[in-house]
DNA sequence: TTTCTTCTCACCTATGTGTTAACA
DNA sequence: CTTGTTAACACATAGGTGAGAAGA
């Protein structure tokens, strides 16, 4: 069942390379950085878990001696070592976007998410149901959200078209679920809501809130780490998900009436605009009527609970029937693929609107919402068209772009019928004709005992108000911090590691409106203490490497960092080979014919770029694509998203997921966290 | 600096007692459920503490094993083995009541507390300040309400008068703070709310809120554990802190005239009802006009984050000056302490209010709202009026009650300069005559091994709207879970450990109003659901022996909890040794002089209740009371409450000052928690 | 201009208040 | 009649919407 190789090496690595902030070869937090392709890097096999936990811990503890000379450091690394993953958990993770169907109404349209200085959530909210999760294994749910392309966009005569090269990139911040971690079957038991996330475009945003491009295209991601702990995400195995249909273009003000209206039908929050009173436009009027109040954004959650709850948990209310007929977009749209090379007025978003009243000249080819540098990879125009309910006029589009089909069949993402389960190899994430409602991709790395890139750019913790995140190595900024991006959130890491960084933010300045609580108006500390109130405990073991590297590798990185982040999206994959701090240790693949190398420490969108353009460069296999992402068919296979691409090192399937399985093994442990408090809310 | 014996103590009990869910001698549990006068009860001195950690994990997890059979289980008692405690832990807490001020007003006049189905808020929130951790050491911070007396009350001629004896109790549920556990630096960051804790007369609460009986007077208690994870607190010692001045009556609807327009005043949310308007009777239209606002409610905050909330960690606006001059409440009240018996007609309440409209008639002495039974022990009549910004008529009265003086000093709590620190050594909490402001009593319990019935009752961890709790020895039903009683709270416990649980509670139905998130609507799993979702992971440490407790030990337990919820209020300190079960190994104390040996598992009133009483029994030393409560004077005395009496072991101070640190350093370490998400709300 | 950003605002959800009337 | 409980209610806080004006 277990490979003693790679438990040795997803543990072994730790000591001498991310347990080690101060005098550790720098090479080896790069190399953790990145996917690695390169098995001979991971420490000699051979080595027994509780070896190789021993070893981990006493060079970490000998490190963090050496570089912060902290006493309680040392026994929290103590603590650490002792946590051991779970061995004994089998699971097969399937995932389901929830509110299929309003994506694919708004995805037919073009998405578009508002963003604000104050943080604005998505509207659909990004909800994904789990199953076949081991019940009792921890799990750290988490999504980011990536560049789709390097172009920047414009709205222009109804239709979206590129505009030129994507604008730098923000570091992108990790959105840890506030339940992570949690139990298998507490994940399962209800769908995984991550509506808290807060998108902005103030990049001096000091609530952990995504900084998002305005006009960029964008795409979330979900990922499902078997871990007990926030801190040992660094060295657990990600399991990716993507869907497709949730890509969204970023913007200041809605440019799109068709998604203006969609938003008011669906969004509670706008029931103040719908129908009566301030109707806009009467293209809106036209548009949507009959569904109202689809989904429900549920604000208080934790609460910090309420705060929590953050629980934080964020929990939609559905209030009105999700298969509701949605009058207003109704009609498909179509996108034409760009070259990626974002030249302007190359390609537009070719729309078929039957009933609406934008209807935009077709012809023109929009550019491609996604992934431009995996045209080329995209051979699979087929897509089959299960019980359009709407008038889905696919248009396959020679150059290189997947239609994105809008089949109403079972919205719910769930009873969909897969007729034709696409086995193109090249599928690129987002860019892949959707057959079955865009499945999703399913993307598996391992970082083994160092940072992956592509899942660990950042971590963010969010709660009520304040998103606080981790990005211990953001594709711009690895390992840097700025009290800006560093803000910890509710039970993700252990104080313990981390107060001396907290301590370090008090210039953090985020009280901007009367969302203070009288705990932070009284607090000394405002800031600081914000941070440190939503901060979680880790699953009771510090983490030091973590602190060492949050506020020490700050000097080491910050050129790389630069350099990372000045790399152009089009040039992820590229970038790999041109990025000196990135040409070595990429975290290898799990399962071959399915993972897929997450492209290096570069911007967040690159990394999710880069990730179909390596799968379609590395492997051909063909895999079905269903609604659920399930990275091992039965075990790991089919259920998975269209783009579940191989990585380079080609190992039996069955091999793979018996490393997988052995890997996953030593991550899963048991832990806690909660949500947020109010904290801070800087809305103005 | 340490002390093996009290250390090896400590952990070493554990494999023993309450590690052993199914196979461990019943009285083992009951034991833990009470403190500790028997040293000799105690492990075998000599043991250090690596070597009684081993042991412990070791029988724990066999006897898990044995017990449960679930091989998920044994990986977590391997781990929780190894989540050593912080040993290199110094820390000396004081904890101040934030808006005393505001308490005493209410207190004076004589505070109600509104209980409803759907879970009300207390008003003047209950917040602390905590001063003297670990910066670095895991703490988690918690708060329980327990019975005052055993008396019922109602309200008659304006007065509230003892009305026979109290009905049961229910069993009391632990509100842990949706931040633990959380660094001392963090929690000493800001105040430390408890604002999201809900008191209800629903005994079928399914929300995890704090069950109360109307017409009953209530005692709230603050409690500091120093311990990197909630599965930790059955072993971990307790530092408790009572605030006389935030004793109240549970009411359904509000009595007391002065109080109404005392919550009118002060409470943001019923700000609706201040002076224009729907001013209600004349009389409060006298009473409080000018500060209003002063103590403002977070509602959101976690949630998770807000989530923040989470987080949610509660926040309270002040936006109005804390000190601002509150016409309505100005003269002090004073009570008359009951003889404890409840004889209606018996007790009355004392009311000196000089501009109050309902003046009370003088002469009925109210039924004391603390601990009857303290009567013969309350020698200490003496309070000294430091600055009295109010009129405060303190009256000692003979009756061995102590009068509630009300004096304005520094209304912060803080600043209030102590001439007199009461020396009495059989103050009884709530009972004593306040001197400087009510000051706090001061408990310190140890566990070792072993539940803690004075403190672990339950466990209780909140989110938004639903408060989550862990009750795994409530006073009335140790051990025992009924599907309604149990919830895990965000990040409170290992969902490894407690899944099963869980799972066992689908029959719970929370959800009743709109407040149900589409998640939850959408789920089929309604409540379990919900559960899950806010639960927390354990800090990296999965707690089997909580798990099979909460779960197995059930029956086992059933006997005992029924016998000791039935138990009269009134008989707190006899039933230790009437309670066939709660006669052997109590929790030694820490601290001889401060250290109050908490009355066992009877209903969490009576906890508090013979608390005072054990304390006065037991030891005559006097130690000064201030503002803060602290355990330990410079150390650990006199800033603590008033009644921080000695237990029976009298060790010197300076020794159990040692003892107690090597205690600590053995329970902290790290993890995290977080809020709770909005989860289902049943406000209806 | 054109395109995009920022800000204020009305309107909404969600929930915390005491009032009030109905009820037991 | 008295005492206590409950639910509906108006009104508060807190915060999530897009509209639309004002800038840039």
């Amino acid at each position: 069942m277990r490979d003693p190789v790679f438990s040795a090496n997803a543990m072994a690595y730790h000591p001498f390379h991310a347990h080690r902030p101060v005098d550790f070869p720098m090479s080896a937090f790069l190399a953790a950085a990145q996917p690695s392709f390169y098995p001979a890097l991971t420490l000699p096999p051979g080595l027994s878990k509780p070896l190789a936990d021993h070893a981990l811990s006493s060079a970490a503890e000998a490190g963090l001696h050496a570089a912060l000379g902290h006493h309680h450091q040392a026994a929290h690394l103590r603590s650490f070592k002792n946590i051991e993953p779970e061995e004994d958990v089998e699971d097969d993770p399937k995932v389901t976007l929830e509110a299929k169907e309003l994506w694919d109404q708004f995805h037919k349209i073009g998405t578009e998410m508002v963003i604000t200085k104050s943080g604005r959530r998505m509207f659909p909210p990004f909800k994904v149901r789990v199953n076949g999760l081991d019940k009792k294994a921890k799990y750290i749910l988490l999504m980011d959200i990536v560049a789709a392309d390097d172009c920047r966009y414009k709205f222009h005569n109804s239709r979206w078209i590129v505009a030129g090269k994507a604008d730098p990139e923000m570091p992108k911040r990790m959105y840890i679920h506030p339940d992570s971690p949690a139990t298998g079957e507490q994940w399962m038991a209800k769908p995984v809501a991550f509506n808290k996330l807060k998108l902005t475009n103030n990049i001096s945003d000091k609530h952990g809130f995504t900084i998002l491009n305005s006009m960029h295209k964008y795409q979330p991601r979900f990922h499902i780490v078997r871990a007990n702990d926030i801190l040992k995400l660094p060295y657990s195995t990600f399991r990716t998900y993507v869907f497709p249909e949730t890509d969204f273009i970023a913007v200041t003000a809605y440019q799109n009436d068709k998604i203006t209206q969609l938003k008011i039908d669906h969004n509670p929050f706008a029931k103040g605009f719908r129908d009566t009173g301030n109707g806009r436009r009467e293209k809106r009027k036209q548009l949507g009527l009959p569904s109202m109040r689809m989904y429900d954004d549920q604000g208080k959650v934790d609460r910090d609970g309420g705060d929590s709850d953050d629980s934080s948990c964020e929990q939609t209310t559905m209030r009105d029937s999700v298969h509701s007929p949605n009058g207003p977009v109704t009609s498909p749209l179509k996108f034409n693929i760009s070259r990626g090379d974002c030249n302007e007025s190359d390609h537009e978003l070719e729309e078929h609107d039957d009933r609406s009243i934008r209807v935009s000249s077709p012809g023109q080819g929009p550019p491609s919402p996604l992934s431009p540098h995996c045209e080329d990879r995209v051979k699979d125009k087929s897509h089959l068209q299960k019980k359009g309910e709407y008038l889905d006029s696919r248009k396959e589009n020679d150059s290189n772009f997947s239609i994105r089909n809008l089949e109403k069949d079972k919205l719910d993402g769930r009873t969909l019928k897969e007729s034709d389960t696409s086995k193109k190899d090249g599928d690129c994430v987002g860019l892949r004709t959707v057959k079955e409602g865009l499945s999703p991709l399913m993307v598996q790395t391992e970082s083994p005992s160092h940072f992956s890139a592509s899942h660990l750019q950042s971590l963010a913790l969010s709660g009520l108000h304040n998103q606080h995140f981790f990005n211990p190595l953001s594709t711009g900024q690895p390992f840097l911090f700025h009290p800006g991006q560093f803000a910890m959130a509710p039970s993700a890491f252990s104080t313990m590691g981390m107060g001396h960084l907290l301590a370090s933010m008090s210039g953090v300045s985020g009280l901007e409106n009367g969302s203070l609580s009288s705990q932070s108006t009284s607090s000394p500390y405002p800031f600081p203490f914000q941070l440190s109130q939503h901060m979680l405990a880790s699953q009771g073991i510090s983490m030091p490497p973590f602190g060492g590297l949050l506020s020490y590798p700050y000097t080491y990185m910050a050129a790389a960092a630069a350099a990372a982040s000045a790399l152009p999206a089009g040039s992820a994959a590229s970038s790999l080979g041109r990025n000196p701090f990135l040409s070595s240790t990429r975290p290898r693949l799990r399962f071959s014919p399915y993972q897929i190398p997450v492209s290096v420490p570069q911007s967040p969108g690159l990394l999710i770029t880069g990730l179909p353009n390596t799968l379609n460069a590395e492997s051909e296999s063909s895999k079905p694509g269903s609604r659920e992402g399930s990275p091992i068919s039965e075990h790991q296979s089919h259920k998975t998203g269209s783009c579940h691409n191989s990585g380079s090192p080609k190992s039996s399937v069955k091999d793979s997921i018996n490393e997988l399985q052995n890997i996953q093994r030593l991550v899963s442990g048991l832990e806690k966290r909660r949500d947020m408090s109010p904290s801070d809310d800087s809305p103005k």
